[in-house]
DNA sequence: TCAAATTCATTCGTATGCAAATGATATCAG
DNA sequence: CTGATATCATTTGCATACGAATGAATTTGA
């Protein structure tokens, strides 16, 4: 056994499991497993709308109208994705569109009245969507959480 | 006014704001853009490879040769979307998938050569990308996240 | 003013992510 | 042993999510 060996196993014993890549304790894997988690408990409460239609419909309720492209700022959407939950809360008529008549490269976006009373229905659900996901920690920890989270994010 | 006007008035001064509902402030909202900001973080760092891909060849890396099934529930991947990883990481020649020879169901899944000098190679990128994925908390603080995260996911 | 740069929206392609249905195989219970 | 159950994998359909390219409209700057 040569002494580059020897040094080699002491390093290795030093370090522990440094050497070694653990998945399951990466930020970004098990931040993953957590958004999938909370999707799943939304989808338990909400069954019919998903987490970003329902951002879109809690954002446009609490602004009002604004263009596409500024609301897909607000809730943290690219404008190829919140065209497509537009165009899905448009086609079952929560939401509706209308152009800028000023600034017609702008399309405005607004609840129906439908929307409106559905938005107001779910907010209390959506409540008990939040509550359910942070179960898991008490309420300090869950304020310490969200803190964290929000610098992360 | 009514003594009910009166009251509503009271309650509605009491509560403050949480009778208002803030997107922004929703822990699902939240874990959604923290997440977001570590698959781009991610992307910066390894282009040709998403985190799906990358955690199905750190777990092959970890644990061998195993079904597809298994590596799906190691990786939080349904049976549908653990396949098209698969495929893509097969296609690519960093796995290679063949026959249980006593269970004709499964489908046993490892590492090519070339697979294992890929997650080799990537695993340092890793951990930095978890350390800049952290970078906005201390240490400390990044200790206490990972703790609460985890019993959340 | 007017060409260049920017902004807004759309489209295309690729990659998760999951529910539900299906087929093949294996295990269990009576 | 065999019918009922369970497991493994696949397929389909739908919904994000984003990069890149495109076109229309607006704004900027020399």
């Amino acid at each position: 056994m040569s002494g580059e060996d020897n040094l080699l196993r002491l390093v290795e014993a030093e370090d522990g499991d440094e050497n070694n890549y653990h998945l399951q304790d990466q930020v970004g894997f098990i931040l993953r497993k957590a958004h999938q988690r909370h999707v799943s408990i939304f989808a338990s409460q909400i069954g019919d709308l998903t987490p970003p239609q329902f951002a879109a419909l809690a954002k446009l309720y609490d602004i009002g109208e604004t263009s596409q492209n500024q609301l897909g700022t607000l809730i943290a959407m690219d404008a190829a994705t919140v065209k497509g939950v537009i165009d899905r809360l448009k086609a079952r008529g929560l939401v509706e569109v209308s152009k800028h008549e000023v600034d017609k490269r702008r399309l405005l976006v607004n609840l129906t009245s439908e929307g409106r009373e559905a938005i107001e229905r779910l907010i209390p659900l959506a409540r008990a969507i939040t509550e359910e996901t942070l179960a898991p920690l008490t309420t300090k920890e869950a304020a310490t959480f969200l803190r964290l989270l929000a610098k992360l994010a």
